[in-house]
DNA sequence: CCAAAGATACCATCTGGTTGGTATCTTTCA
DNA sequence: TGAAAGATACCAACCAGATGGTATCTTTGG
């Protein structure tokens, strides 16, 4: 066990399960529909428990969309110094960190993020700025027409996904987007 | 002009305006945070003649999505008899109508609706089923994995533009995802 | 003791929806 | 034809409940 003492204020973890169930919460009503009130109820705190970490639902809401992107990135740059080829190496990470949401539990988080980014222009912008910094850094490997095509088609597959509840994608078309990568 | 008499009501007119101004709406502030009392104040009408027209709010966001739906369809079907090459037919038209989409005044509407279907069971179903039914009835001209892996790339492409705000799809791109479509 | 963590109570505002009423349009029928 | 009858379209006021946020209090850890 981890000890006998029980601590009974453990504030770092009431964060992460506030960022967790928030999350969740954000998939199953939007960001829009996201009511404090329930958060803070699903993480078992009250609102003002809840309030005392976030000072503002937009400081919320900030904070679960920087946790997802910082991990994003980090896998990205985990698969993209795992890959011994030069030419297209940031897209092939982007692919299949994308591919390797659809299985996990973070998917969920994702979605509702990615989704409510439409019609919140704040984190449209920061979505778009983390792109477009990745692009121009990668910019020599990455900027073929048809690495473009492949990055788009994953963010397709990735949004079927989301939208048809089932049927992960097939490995076949998984490879087929990977082959799109490497130059011919 | 049409009539010296002025009809002092229009109702038909009046539902259009707001499936219009609802469809805006949702964009800006999500389904979830879509309020009646602000669509009812931007089509000119007051909450109660909304009611009116739609008795809860679950059916005028039915109707937005129907009517958006039913015009897609539409055009997809314009597509597929225009193109005599029965190879890919459907995807074609998916992806030319899908493209087309990303220029005209529709956009708006259908990202808030595509957006809103991730977290509204409802929606998502019905999207599901339309595709479904679509993909059943052209099984032998477009189930080609290439196929497939077009579509995803146009929807990406789709989602490309919502979230970056500037910058439609190049030529080249739309070019080479329709080169997808052709038997090589 | 004191600052951080969290609970309780509260408030102004907005929500979707109901009600009761009035104006307008359409149909019926003499 | 035309007037009564009834349906449709719309409005203004209202309701109970939920919302984000504040102010204040208690508990805990150091």
């Amino acid at each position: 066990m981890a000890s006998a003492y029980e601590r009974k204020k453990e504030p770092a973890l009431v964060r992460r399960r506030l960022l967790e169930h928030g999350a969740r919460l954000c998939v199953e009503h939007g960001v829009a529909g996201l009511s404090l009130q329930a958060v803070a109820d699903t993480a078992g705190v009250t609102k003002g428990g809840l309030l005392h970490h976030f000072p503002t639902k937009q400081a919320l809401v900030d904070a679960i969309f920087d946790e997802l992107l910082q991990s994003f990135e980090g896998r990205v740059r985990q698969l993209m110094d795992a890959d011994p080829e030069r030419f297209g190496r940031f897209t092939r990470a982007y692919i299949n960190a994308t591919l390797e949401l659809l299985g996990g539990e973070e998917v969920v988080q994702w979605s509702a993020l990615m989704m409510s980014s439409v019609t919140e222009p704040r984190l449209k912008q920061r979505w778009a700025d983390w792109l477009d910094g990745q692009l121009k850094q990668n910019k020599q490997t990455d900027s073929a027409p048809a690495l473009e095509l492949a990055r788009h088609a994953a963010d397709g597959i990735w949004l079927a996904a989301l939208l048809g509840q089932g049927a992960p994608p097939s490995k076949a078309l998984r490879q087929a987007l990977l082959g799109l990568t490497r130059k011919s």
